[in-house]
DNA sequence: CATGAATGAGAGTTCATTCAT
DNA sequence: GATGAATGAACTCTCATTCAT
């Protein structure tokens, strides 16, 4: 497969993403991603042999973005507070925005593949902002800025609460103004009161 | 629809809840429910049009045994920590419990359905937790058991991480540490410092 | 499947075996037969899941029939070398039968699935066939009237020779006389010359 | 066509041969052929357009060392006896040898084209055969060696036998002793009793 | 009411064949 | 000559849905 292959493989990818994006993950057909991407049936084929493997390999692609996303916030100069408010807005935007997301497709995803798949990213993420946060936690303690007794399973809670606005995002809808609430209780929750 | 009836669409929902308990709601066809309840074809169609109309109906069911287990706590005579406590240990039972659950399939109707789906139940039993659990705050605030500043988002708070954990069993597993963890970090932010 | 499936059944089986008889056996499509049949796509998988399947049927019948076939010859009251000369006779008759016959269907069927078919239908009538022929020959010299040192082999030999037409009529034709010249040679051979 | 297009040409061909040999003929496709040629698909298609005429061109070389062996046989300056003894040992030799035999695909390919291929090989080695052992068979009478009636007759029986061996060695199997059985009572058939 | 045979639409998949490079 | 990406036809198989009995 040369560099035009190459290309087009991407091209697909990127389509593929917004049908996923679209339509969930179990509703998507072959027939669907050669549909929108404007290209023959045995086409597709050359590239990929399934809707499973083609979301597997957009999934590495969301990986290897979203973990650049985190690791970009640690090297600030900020304070803690300063870095949590960042990140926790970060999150809100991608909570209120619709049109894009992979959020259901990769839930849809897991559901049938969480227990087989070996190295879940779902999981991995989740550690991850897990460990980010903890960390965080611990630095904004250590300043002064955070008051906090269990910082492990603060940044939990928050792992835990960003899920939950999420998935409840797909299934009945947030407000701007429902994100906000639990983002400044969070904030309230750990910032030492003046 | 005579009493005969009634008793075979009951058997129908039953069956039908444990097809969509093992295999959520996306994957179910009308032939697996016909296949699973033993019946023809056609006698299903005597009592329901698609999978969809079946799962509402059994949603309808539940929603009904969810209303009666809330306002089962209320009832009782133990303070507001008991309450809190033995509400918290309930939902805990439940996030252990693999088999049997709907999680996935509501998950996966909601998914499709929660815009469209007018008195979406998800939503419903979302608001009356958080309805629920506020109130029981305010009154373990009054009798001085607890200390919060805003008991309305504190309940959403725990409404929200129940909702996080839930999605996490079911796309790449908890154990229960982990919500003891949450749960414990929970109360202990609810509870007056002694 | 009831009386009335049954009877499609065997319609399908009987609609197929021309097929089969026409086109060989690894050319048959599901599709080719049920255009023959005039019946649905859907419709010929609720007897049948595949070519292999359907042929496996056909192939069950012809047994029977074959087996009736042989079992006829021996009740009569002939002489032994009039058996036999009715024998070659019908042979001779099936060998320079062209239509309708599964021949080439049988070979092609058993080049893929004669090592693995347990009870190997070629095999068990090639044998059967050695061993009426060997009785027959049996009675024949005891009687008189044939002169043979080895039935067994000569047995074999008749059949070898039959299968050796049989392939030769289907991938490059015989001609009567060439039958009739093989089968004088087989009978010669074991005739007490007066 | 260059001599290095010549070189190509004939690797295609014995790399094809091994893939007609293991597979048959009609299970075969072009894209096969490519795949073990390790070639590209367009590359084939330049020196072949189809599997039909890639086999062909193969059988025109097997007719080819065919016809070497047998003009082999007829050089030496054994007795008749000898000479039949050898050709019987080099067929039982073919016969039992199970890999890089063509002989499925050959039925396969001539069950389809047996009748439209002008110059079929299959008849035309048939009939070499037959007339060889019939020149032999009488050299062996003239000889004193060999009793014989009918010695076309008896050249064409022998032919029948290993087309009838080979056919069975291909569809459910056959043993040395089987072989050996046959050739024994051919031979015998033809030696003057001491 | 109940059955289950029948239909046909549609998804998946494989290959022969072509063609721009 | 040689490549291999691309196309589209053909086949397999599964269901939702209908309907005569």
């Amino acid at each position: 497969m040369g560099e035009k292959s190459a290309q087009k493989k991407q091209y697909i990818l990127d389509t593929a993403r917004r049908v996923f994006a679209e339509k969930g993950f179990k509703s998507v057909t072959m027939k669907d991603i050669v549909e929108a991407c404007g290209i023959s049936r045995g086409g597709l084929y050359l590239y990929f042999d399934s809707t499973e493997q083609i979301f597997q390999e957009i999934l590495s692609m969301e990986a290897q973005e979203a973990d650049d996303l985190f690791t970009g916030h640690i090297s600030e100069e900020d304070t803690a507070a300063d870095i949590l408010t960042l990140f926790l807005k970060e999150q809100k935007k991608e909570l209120l925005q619709q049109k894009g997301s992979l959020t259901v497709a990769v839930y849809e995803y897991f559901f049938a593949n969480g227990s087989t798949d070996k190295n879940n990213m779902l999981h991995r993420q989740f550690d991850a902002g897990v460990r980010v946060l903890e960390k965080l936690i611990k630095t904004g303690v250590a300043s002064g800025e955070f008051y906090c007794e269990d910082p492990r399973e603060a940044a939990a809670n928050i792992m835990y609460v960003l899920e939950g606005l999420k998935i409840n995002a797909k299934t009945f809808g947030i407000t701007e103004k429902m994100v906000d609430g639990q983002l400044a209780y969070i904030m309230e929750g750990l910032l030492v009161e003046v």
